[in-house]
DNA sequence: TAAACATACAACCAAATGGTTACATATTCA
DNA sequence: TGAATATGTAACCATTTGGTTGTATGTTTA
């Protein structure tokens, strides 16, 4: 079988640049949806939609906690990114990466 | 003024799979449109419209030879994603990184 | 309990995205 | 030169994306 298609992948997540910004604002404190959505130009619904592709890519979760939603950052998918990036690092001239790919990558 | 509005950022132009494919078969060599085209499931006309935005954003190059247009690499616009992803990596454990933060990063 | 607050959700919309087919043009080769 | 090859480009299309407004629901608080 095919990998399990994931809903939302975390390439997607990251693409857009008001969504960067709200992982750079839980980077710094779980907030809840009404002071995210003040720090945009947006209407709050707009916002939650972004939470919710964020959500999603697991890159946050959200509790509820009396009339409020509490939002956090898990930053773990992105070594998905990460990983993707280090097979390039070899051509950019970063001499711990070339390194590593000397020593891992028979090809290299 | 704010920031020189990029046509089509990095982090739009790796969000799709078959251009981060397209990144990795350049990875290995330059090669012929019609080429990169082969290893896709779909038209000659749907690949080039990858290969117009991965050029916007730099991230590869075409130059015409007799009559085919080949293309290359240019994994240096890449380092954006990297840097950004770096701030995140505190959060994730790489004592690497953590030490670089420490260092750097007064409010760690 | 009534008002204010925080969120949820449905319905709608314009523009962007990712694809198609059809046809035109430039280059090479027999 | 004529056919085959490689690319360019216009026109079109369905779906997704990123936003809106309006209304409903649950939770504090005065």
């Amino acid at each position: 079988m095919a990998a399990p298609t994931e809903k939302h992948d975390v390439f997607k997540a990251i693409a857009d640049p008001t969504r960067r910004e709200v992982l750079r604002l839980l980077a710094e404190n779980e907030r809840p949806i009404s002071e995210i959505a003040d720090h945009f130009d947006m209407s709050r619904t707009a916002v939650t939609k972004h939470l919710q592709i964020l959500t999603e890519a697991e890159l946050i979760s959200g509790r509820k906690e009396g009339r409020e939603k509490i939002y956090q950052l898990h930053p773990e998918p992105l070594t998905e990114v990460k990983q993707w990036l280090s097979y390039y690092e070899k051509f950019w001239g970063n001499k711990l990466a070339m390194l590593k790919h000397l020593v891992e990558d028979e090809n290299y």
